[in-house]
DNA sequence: GGGAGCATGTAACGGGTTACATGATTGG
DNA sequence: CCAATCATGTAACCCGTTACATGCTCCC
C-alpha cells in the first residue's frame, strides 16, 4: 500500500487532481481537454498518456476514486472523482508557497543571447514572430475569460485567465522593447556613435 | 558514426553549445557555472551531469572537440571548444523561429487557479511571497547587467539580462494586479456589493 | 466514405534529476 | 580543520513524450 499523508508529487499530479477539485466527475480525456483549453496558458499541458498515469497514481494514493461507466457493450469510460483525502492533500499543497520557482525555457531569449551569431534582420524576425505569437495567446486567453465571465463560472480560474492575457501582452511589450534595444545596438555599431533617431 | 547535418537536439544541447560559441575553452564545470550565473533568468539551468552528457554528445556529433588538460598528476580537466561545424549548426538553429513556444510551469498560477480551496489570506500570502521572489530576481539580473556593462562584455547577453530584469519586474507587477483582483473578488463576495475600500 | 472528436491504454524511448563516488585546493 | 569551490563521472530512477493499437459516433 503506497504511502498516504502528503506525498511528494510532481506538479502535474497536483494539476490533474486540481481539475478534479471542481465539482463533477471526469474522464482522463475530459481532463486533458480542460488542460488544453485553459490551463495551458500558465502550465505546460501534459500528454494524454501522462494524464492517465497520474490518475492511476492518484487512485492508488486514495486521492481519487473511479467508476466504470459502460456506454455501449464494448466501450468503457472511467470517471474519476476526488476523495476527501485528496481534497485535503491538495488544499495543503496549494497553501504552501512553491518550493521551486516557475520553470522557464525561453527559446526566443536563448536566441537573443546568441545574437552575435545572427544578422540583425534574422534576430528581428525571431522577435517579431514572437510578438505575433504572444499577441495571439493574449487574444485567446482574453476570449476565454470573456466567455467564462458571461457564464459566471469559477471565479478563480477566471482570475488566472485575466492574469494570462496580461502576461502575454506584457510578453509582447517586453519583446518590443528588446527590438528597440537591438536597433540601438546596431545603430551604435554600424555608423559612428552620434546618430540618435531610429 | 552519428548523423551530422542539422540534428534534432533538445534545447539544452543548443544551450551548452551556445556557451561554447563565446571565445575560449571551457570545462563542463565552467559551463554549468555560466548557466547558473546568467542563463538561469530565462532558461532552466540543467544539472551538471546533464551538461557532461550533452558535451559528450556534441563531441560525437563533431560540434565540439575536447582536449585533456592535466593539472596535476591525478586531476584531469577536459576543455571543450566549438568546431566550425558546430558553429554553423548553432547559427542555423538560432536563425530558426522556435518551433515550440516558451515552456511554462507556473506553480503560483496553479495555486491561484485553485483559489476556491484556499482562504483569501493564504492566497494573498502565496502572491506576496511570489512578488518578493520576482523582485529579488529582478535585482539580481539588474546587478549582473550593470557589472557586464561596466566590463563591456558581450552585448547580446547583456540585452538578455536587460530583458530579464524587466521580465521579473513585470512578473511582480502582474502579481500585484492579481492581488488587487483577489481583494475585489473577496469584497464582492464578503459583504453585499457596495463597499469600495480595503 | 472519411475525418474529427471521444475514449483508453501500452511500449519504447529520451530527457533530466538526485544520489553516489572520488579527490584536490583554497581560505577562514 | 572544515567548508566551499573546482572537477568529473556513473547508476538508478522518474517524468514525460511519441508512436502504436483499437474502436465508436457524429457530421460533412
Amino acid at each position: 500500500m503506497p504511502t498516504a499523508e502528503d506525498a511528494e508529487l510532481p506538479l502535474t499530479a497536483w494539476t490533474v487532481l486540481g481539475v478534479l477539485s471542481f465539482p463533477g466527475e471526469r474522464s482522463g480525456y475530459d481532463i486533458k481537454s480542460w488542460a488544453d483549453r485553459s490551463l495551458r496558458f500558465f502550465y505546460w499541458s501534459p500528454a494524454l498518456s501522462q494524464v492517465y498515469r497520474e490518475l492511476r497514481r492518484l487512485e492508488e494514493l486514495g486521492f481519487a476514486t473511479s467508476t466504470l461507466a459502460p456506454q455501449d457493450e464494448l466501450r468503457n469510460k472511467r470517471l474519476y472523482r476526488i476523495t476527501d483525502a485528496g481534497r485535503a492533500a491538495l488544499t495543503r499543497w496549494a497553501g504552501r508557497t512553491p518550493d521551486s520557482p516557475p520553470v522557464m525555457k525561453h527559446g526566443v531569449m536563448l536566441r537573443v543571447w546568441l545574437g552575435h551569431l545572427l544578422g540583425p534582420d534574422e534576430l528581428r524576425a525571431v522577435l517579431t514572430d514572437h510578438i505575433e505569437w504572444a499577441l495571439g495567446m493574449a487574444r485567446d486567453a482574453a476570449a476565454l475569460e470573456a466567455s467564462a465571465h458571461r457564464q459566471l463560472l469559477w471565479p478563480y480560474p477566471e482570475l488566472a485567465l485575466r492574469w494570462s492575457w496580461r502576461f502575454y501582452e506584457s510578453e509582447a511589450e517586453l519583446a518590443r522593447q528588446l527590438l528597440s534595444d537591438v536597433d540601438e545596438l546596431e545603430a551604435a555599431r554600424g555608423h559612428s556613435p552620434g546618430g540618435s533617431e531610429t
